[in-house]
DNA sequence: TAGATTGTTAATCGATTAACAATC
DNA sequence: TAGATTGTTAATCGATTAACAATC
């Protein structure tokens, strides 16, 4: 009895941190988005539960990685069936995107930015690019898989008007200081910065940022090791 | 005297871990990537050495950091001026590329592929893009900034002939699986993998995947709950 | 010498994995 | 029940940071 007890304050309490202060771990949220994706893609319609092993053996990690992430993220499988996959990719929608989804800025349409506007409006996530932004006169004014390029002269009010929250940075390394501090003062949250140049940026705002020669170099390091 | 020796020793026995078995950590890699990188760019051509401190503050990080890394690879800055920068370039660029350098195959000629040429071989790299691979008459047998796009039929041929060691593919996600099998029969050993089909592929090969969507839905996340 | 720096070990932090109880 | 699975804690592994000796 006093051990039952227990048991349930123990419980209460873990809950109460996933709710208040949450902030997941960044790798559980990494993964959670991969989850998600091969969800949404590598399951065929018929079938509509999943085995932690499964999932794990699509992503090569292990089944007691994802079941402690969907732990974290207080989602819980049965024993016989697995994960429902539907709950499962709403739920982590949600938790990564929020419900009402947000809004994104690409800014440098060049052939990586008409690489992401189309990757990433693709997908059926919550996260939408609605506007890109440009000052080659050549761009601005047309369509690009299916939003407008405006000027770049325009973010900060186009910005505000959207309540865009995220933007993504692929000009030339020399304009990017100059675009990161436009959209921080377009009161941005978020910049994913695919130039090289490395950023100085507020707490306020959450900066990820990703260089392909990194990769690359890792690879070649890492495959030469590897005889 | 004994004290002396003793130094010796370990001094010795640590030098001989590091050439041996080597094998560096992941992270480290990475920034030595990013030492490079900053080294090449942001130092005037006056200024010959760097401090760690200058080094960690370009990059955001600590200078302990940055310490530890070099120490890692064997090399020494002088206290009263630091690091000398042109022999540290060349040491990272040794270390990480080999020193004969490495030739890289890319296939898909798409906005990513495109984007990915330019960018890596306009920076001075032992690593070097020597061929593309498309199956789109349109691009076959035609340039791309400076590189010939072959067809894809070739690629096992081109790639034992020119002893490519390392592939980039940004094709459509379904074809990646048959890509990535002809290039390790095409004997590359490493793949950098930017489609958002997970691989499954031997341990001798090192894989390094990489999605966007990831790194957005993770910005997405992680400046609702910053605020 | 005092002050600034490098180089290195030990402590800490965070993420993964091993072990296992609980459940169907 | 036996077997397969989930859920969770504790142990381990790896990466960062704090502390400090050595050097210029």
């Amino acid at each position: 009895m006093l051990c039952n007890l227990n048991i349930l304050v123990i419980f209460a309490s873990s809950l109460q941190i996933l709710n208040n202060m949450s902030q997941l771990p960044e790798k559980t949220v990494e993964r959670l988005s991969q989850y998600r994706r091969i969800l949404l893609k590598a399951c065929p319609k018929e079938k509509q539960h999943i085995y932690s092993h499964e999932i794990a053996q699509l992503l090569h990690l292990t089944p007691v990685q994802v079941r402690r992430d969907l732990m974290l993220i207080g989602y819980s499988g049965s024993q016989r069936k697995g994960y429902e996959i539907n709950k499962l990719i709403h739920l982590i929608g949600e938790i990564i995107d929020s419900k009402e989804g947000q809004k994104v800025a690409l800014i440098g349409v060049g052939n990586l930015g008409r690489a992401i506007i189309r990757y990433v409006n693709k997908k059926n996530s919550n996260l939408k690019i609605v506007a890109a932004f440009d000052t080659n006169p050549d761009k601005v004014n047309k369509e690009v898989s299916g939003i407008n390029c405006y000027h770049y002269d325009q973010l900060a009010k186009i910005a505000k008007k959207e309540k865009i929250t995220i933007g993504i940075i692929c000009v030339p390394t020399e304009y990017c200081v100059s675009v990161a501090d436009c959209l921080i003062k377009s009161g941005v949250k978020g910049i994913l910065n695919f130039t090289a140049a490395p950023l100085n940026i507020s707490d306020q705002v959450f900066l990820e940022e990703y260089d392909m020669i990194t990769s690359l170099e890792k690879v070649a390091y890492f495959s030469k090791e590897n005889k």
